[in-house]
DNA sequence: AGACCATAATCTAAGCCTTGAAAAAAGTCA
DNA sequence: TGACTTTTTTCAAGGCTTAGATTATGGTCT
C-alpha cells in the first residue's frame, strides 16, 4: 500500500536540507551551483539551506574552483568535526570499539578479547563501555560531541527499547543488551545485527556504493547477509530478515549449531567447512586453520564453492539483486581462490534468462567493517534527522 | 541510500489528494472527518481536496450518518463507475478477460482455451485483443472510459516499453508481448507475471490486506511468489525477483523443465507432485489428476507438505514476513487437507526464537485471483497519479 | 415551540516554502 | 578600464496548510 505521511510545508523544508546533506556527504565537496544539479533544487532554495548549515557549522567551505571566466564556485562540505559516532564490533573472538569523525575517518579503536564460552552479557557490556571510554579519552573527543554509538552484534535484534539479542553462537536469548548498555552511558544507541552493519558499510562506501538493489552476504564462523531493496537495508516484520545462514539447502542434511539440520551455515560457514575437513578448531584457531586449509587445498573447498554458489543461485532467484558482494573474513578469505568457481557455481544453478548474470564480487572494506558499518547507523540518523545542533538549547 | 525527490510546494497537495483517494478507497465510505483522522490533515484541506474530487466526479456522496445530537457527517467514497479497469489472466489452459469498475466488482468475462504447446504469442495476443473488444460490448462500456489493461503471464516479465516476456513454461523467450498487444490497442497497459498480480490482489483484497511484509506463493503447475516489502511489491532490479519456483531445496535433485536440477517447483509444483507419483498429465488434465491423488491419498503428499515446508522456512529466514499466504489453484487444493502437516513442517525447520511462529494461510480470493490483480495494476496506477479525468482537455 | 447544545463542514487570516527573475558579487580577457 | 561570464544572493509572487472562527444541521430540554 505504500508509506504515505502527512506533510506540512515545513517538511518540506526538512527534507530538502536533509537531501542536501545526503549530497555533501556522499557526493563529496560540491559548490551550491553542483547541489542545484544534484538536488534538483533552485538556486535561491539551496542558498539559503546552505546558508543554515553554514550557520550551524554542519557544513563548511573547502576551497574554491574557478570557472572559466566568472565568479569561482565557493566548494561546500560536511564538516568531518562537528560530530563523531562510535562503532562496535561484538564479534565472536572480540569486541571493538572505534571513533570515527563525520567523514569515517577512524581516529581511535579499542580492543578486547573475549575467550570461548565466556560471551557472559555483562562481560561484553562492560568491555564495550570501557571501550567508549578509552577512544574518548585516546582521541581527545568531549563525549557530547559524539553523536551515538553503534552496534553490531553476531544474532538476531528484536525492534523496541531493550533491543533483545538472540545469538545462538553466544548462548544468548532474548538478552536485553540495549538496555544493558543504556544503563551505562546516556549516548543515542543504535544495536543491529553485525551482517546488517557490514553490509551497510558496504552499501554507503564499499562494494555497493550506489547500487540500489544488492545482497551482501557475510561469511565468517556462521553466515549472514543483508539485503537491499530500493537503496535501503530490508529487515522484515520484526528484524530477523537476512537469516541466510540457516537456509535449508538439503533436507535432513547436516546438523547445524541452531538445531535444526541442513543449513547452509552448516556446510559454508567456517565451522562447517573445518568440520566437514575433519577439522575440530575453537572460535579463536578458526582463522588460522582456515588458512592452512586454503594453503594445503582440500577437496572440500570444491564443494564449498559449488555448495555457495548453489545458496547465492537462490538469492539471485529470490531477490534479482544488481549485484552480490561476498565479505566476512572467511568470505574474503575463500574468495581470494575460490571466487571463480563460486561463479561458475552460480550461474549454473541459475535460470538462464536474457539478463548478464549478476555480478558477484568481494567486500571492498575488509573484514573490520561491522564495526565502521555500526557507525553508520549514528550517520544515518544524523543525515535523517540533522536537525540543528542547538535545536533543543534554542527552545 | 533512500529515495529523496524535490518537492515543490504543489507535490504536497498531489500527494495529499492521492492520500486521501487511496483512504477513501481501502477503508470504505469515510465521512470528512473521518478523514481527518485517517490522514491527519486538517479539516480545511480535506474539505478543500474532496470538494476537487467531487466536482471531477471521482468521489461520490454515500449517504449520512447522524451523531448523537449533531450535523450529521456525510459519507463519501469513491466513485465505482468513474472508471473501468480490464485484467487479463494468461494462463496455462486459458486466456481469461475481465472488465472491472473502480470498486473491482466484475462487471463482465470471456475466456479463451489453450491447448497444450499451442503457445504461440501472436494467437495468445489475438484472443487477448478479441477479449477486449467482447468484454466491453458485453458490459456496454465505452473503451474511452476505460482506464486501462493489467495482464498476469507465466513468467518473468522485463521492464522496459516491450515488456519482454521470459516464460520457460510457454517456450517464451524474450517475446515482446507487450509491444504485440499495444499493435492492437491503444489503451494504456501494465504487463506483470501472474503469481505478483495475484499478489497483489491478496494484498489489497486478500489475506494480507494491511500487512507491510509477506509472502504471497502462488503453487500451480508450476511456483512463484510475491515479495511484499514495507507495503509494496518488491521487483527486483530487472522485475524478475519472486522465482520460487527456482529455488534450490536439494544439490543435484531432480531435475526442473528450467534445465536446473533440485528446484523446489520439480518437487511442489503440481506437475512435479503428480511426476513423483508417477502420474503423467497434460497441464489440461493436471487439476483433476491431482484432486483425485488428494482423494485417493499417496505417501507423496506427507512429502509434499514436508517439502513446502522447508521451502516456507527459507522464506521465513530471508524475509521475515509477518504473514504467509498459500495460493493458486494447487495450493489451494493441497491447503485444503495439507495445511496443518505443512505448517507443522515450516515450524520444524525454522530457528527458534521468541517470536511466535509466522501465521500460514491460504489465499481468500481463490484461484482466479490473476486477473483481479491484473486488473489493480491499473486502479494502482489511478490512485497514484490520480489527476482530475478532463487534465488534458482543460489543458 | 423555542432556547440551547453538540457535531460537522466551510471560511479566513497568517505563516512558510519554493520559484524565477533581477541584482549583486567576483573573476577573466582584451 | 570596460565588456563579458559565471556564481550567489535577494525579493516579490503564488501556493499550501493550519488554527480558529463561523456557518450548517440536527437533537434535547423545558
Amino acid at each position: 500500500m505504500s508509506r504515505t505521511e502527512r506533510r506540512t510545508v515545513r517538511d518540506l523544508r526538512r527534507g530538502h536540507r536533509a537531501m542536501l546533506l545526503r549530497a555533501l556527504y556522499f557526493g563529496g565537496p560540491a559548490s551550491r551551483h553542483d547541489l542545484c544539479a544534484a538536488t534538483g533544487l533552485s538556486a535561491g532554495t539551496v542558498s539559503t539551506l546552505t546558508a543554515d548549515l553554514l550557520d550551524e557549522d554542519v557544513v563548511i567551505e573547502a576551497g574554491q574552483v574557478d570557472s572559466d571566466g566568472g565568479r569561482p564556485r565557493v566548494l561546500l562540505r560536511v564538516n568531518p568535526d562537528h560530530g563523531y559516532a562510535i562503532g562496535v564490533d561484538v564479534g565472536e573472538t572480540q569486541v571493538r570499539v572505534e571513533l570515527f569523525d563525520l567523514g569515517m575517518t577512524e581516529r581511535s579503536g579499542a580492543s578486547y578479547a573475549l575467550h570461548s564460552a565466556r560471551h557472559d552479557p555483562e562481560l561484553v557490556v562492560r568491555h564495550l563501555l570501557e571501550g567508549i571510554d578509552t577512544v574518548l579519552a585516546d582521541s581527545g573527543v568531549p563525549a557530547e560531541r559524539v553523536l551515538g554509538v553503534g552496534v553490531g552484534v553476531p544474532g538476531v535484534v528484536e525492534a523496541g527499547p531493550d533491543a533483545l539479542v538472540h545469538a545462538t553462537t553466544f548462548g544468548w536469548h532474548a538478552v536485553p543488551f540495549g538496555a544493558l548498555v543504556r544503563a551505562g552511558t546516556s549516548l543515542p544507541l543504535f544495536v543491529d545485527n553485525g551482517a546488517k552493519t557490514m553490509g551497510q558499510a558496504e552499501l554507503w562506501f564499499g562494494s555497493c556504493r550506489g547500487v540500489s538493489d544488492a545482497v551482501i552476504v557475510f561469511i565468517g564462523s556462521g553466515v549472514g547477509c543483508t539485503i537491499v531493496a530500493d537503496g535501503a537495508i530490508y529487515r522484515g516484520s520484526a528484524r530477523a530478515a537476512g537469516e541466510l545462514g540457516h537456509l535449508k539447502i538439503a533436507a535432513g542434511g547436516r546438523p547445524c549449531r541452531c538445531g535444526g539440520r541442513g543449513c547452509f551455515e552448516a556446510y559454508v560457514g567456517a565451522e562447517g567447512i573445518l568440520d566437514r575437513a575433519g577439522i575440530t578448531a575453537d572460535s579463536a584457531d578458526q582463522r588460522p586453520a582456515l588458512a592452512r586449509l586454503l594453503e594445503t587445498g582440500s577437496p572440500v573447498l570444491a564443494d564449498t564453492a559449488s555448495l555457495i554458489g548453489l545458496g547465492l543461485s537462490n538469492l539471485v532467484h529470490l531477490f534479482d539483486p544488481e549485484r552480490i558482494v561476498i565479505g566476512g573474513w572467511a568470505g574474503l578469505m575463500l574468495g581470494e581462490s575460490l571466487l571463480e568457481p563460486i561463479r561458475a557455481a552460480t550461474a549454473a544453478n541459475t535460470m538462464a534468462t536474457s539478463f548478464p548474470p549478476v555480478p558477484i564480487v568481494l567486500g571492498a572494506l575488509g573484514a573490520d567493517a561491522v564495526a565502521m558499518g555500526a557507525a553508520t547507523l549514528v550517520v544515518e540518523e544524523f543525515l535523517r534527522g540533522a536537525q540543528p545542533a542547538g535545536a533543543q538549547a534554542t527552545a
